[in-house]
DNA sequence: GGGCGCGATCATCAATCTGTCATAATGCGC
DNA sequence: GCGCATTATGACAGATTGATGATCGCGCCC
């Protein structure tokens, strides 16, 4: 998902262009639609971070549109935005009902529209599911959980720092001092040979599947992740 | 960010009573406060599900309210709508400036305020029924039941709200601190280890279904609700 | 006043983790 | 192949951390 993409499905070329200029301004990418049909076929491809919809459409409205997103699983929690001439509460009240996120009147000021955005994207898309993946492998932060594929891998908690190191920096290799440093912390004193216990505990715990040949050594050095690896 | 209630900050007696009492109707919890300290005061408890803030508050302002809201890590989250009686566009840009995630302007029907806020709590992963469900168990959050499929569970009020803190957060992990600030409220003094108990009362409350794996220990950090481990 | 439900602590036991060491393996230069 | 340097591994004792049962106190209702 392109984090900064918004879709933009308006009929009126005017508005279109007008609306595509600032949001590109504002330091968004902009896929535009005239339909809600390219906007569904524009749908299969990447998404969009949001979806600005027009009210008024040729073909299927607007209001179905929204519908229709809220139904597929696929596009059910894309933020979605209305855009419309009307002010009449009955309207409004049939959006929001279509699952509309937000909701706003023409005539309106770029910037209102900017900032209206802006608090939805905020709301929705931010927060970092703190999922790291290395092949079949992933490093849940927030939910403290290792797994290969869907299998979830039990590690102690200095096994689970160490690796979480080591999946933010693939590919490169941590001499044992490094080590000590940023998963033990500075100032504290442990014999540089621990480490290898922590290693080869690591290993054990994703042999069962084949990962072990994941974390290397390093001959002289201390030791590296290595997607490569990670085809088992 | 527990239950389905709504914190109002109106300061307008009559205002408020009659929003509470749509809000209610609507099937909200209504926490009422007059001004933007009493907010912060109650804040400091148990969390809403959102809070709605009036523009104008005597002594601190509904935006410097809003403001604070956001630098505060246990409140950034919560969803904020901004009530007010200006129609003007600066005012709008600085609502939004201060993370209001809505903003609705005076006179609006309650209607339409309902909507909007039904609007923000989808967005926010509120469920529209209030039922908030991972594998076989099951949280109402109006009617403050808990179920295993058609069994109803028992579980003391505590052990209540810190079901429904995890299931709304599945699959993520939270030390006790952050469990004592969200479920307990951060102003109350409560030694780290009486979460412990607490979790282990609402293991002992699941198990005659199986279900008390669900609430996994995760050493050194804390504890997790694993839809995975549901399967029981 | 006397249950009763609930919540917070405490003491204790069990499970798990940790850092070290001794020893076995392995790799590498010659 | 030899010998040295480096790493892997198994074992262990101590330290942490979590689970559990029991206790105490508080507010509430009869």
């Amino acid at each position: 998902m392109p984090t900064n993409t918004v879709l933009l499905v308006e009929d009126e070329t005017d508005i279109r262009k007008m609306l595509s200029f600032s949001l590109q301004r504002a330091g968004f990418e902009v896929m535009g639609a005239e339909t809600a049909e390219q906007a569904l076929d524009l749908l299969d491809g990447p998404l969009p971070a949001l979806v600005i919809i027009d009210w008024m459409l040729p073909g299927m409205s607007g209001v179905e549109l929204a519908r229709r997103l809220r139904r597929d699983a696929l596009t059910k929690n894309l933020p979605t935005l209305m855009l419309t001439a009307r002010n009449e509460e009955a309207d409004k009240l049939k959006s929001f009902d279509a699952g509309i996120d937000d909701y706003v009147t023409k005539p309106f000021s770029p910037r209102e529209l900017i900032a209206r955005i802006k608090a939805l994207l905020r709301r929705s898309g931010e927060p970092e599911d703190g999922v790291l993946a290395v092949g079949r492998l992933s490093l849940d932060t927030r939910g403290h959980q290792v797994a290969v594929g869907e299998n979830p891998v039990r590690v102690g908690p200095t096994e689970f720092r160490l690796l979480e190191l080591l999946m933010r920096n693939p590919d490169r290799a941590f001499n044992r001092s490094q080590l000590l440093d940023r998963v033990w912390g500075r100032n504290v004193y442990v014999e540089e040979r621990t480490v290898d216990v922590h290693v080869l505990r690591l290993r054990r715990a994703l042999s069962p599947f084949g990962m072990d040949k994941t974390v290397e050594t390093v001959r002289g050095v201390g030791y590296r992740l290595s997607p490569q690896a990670s085809t088992g």
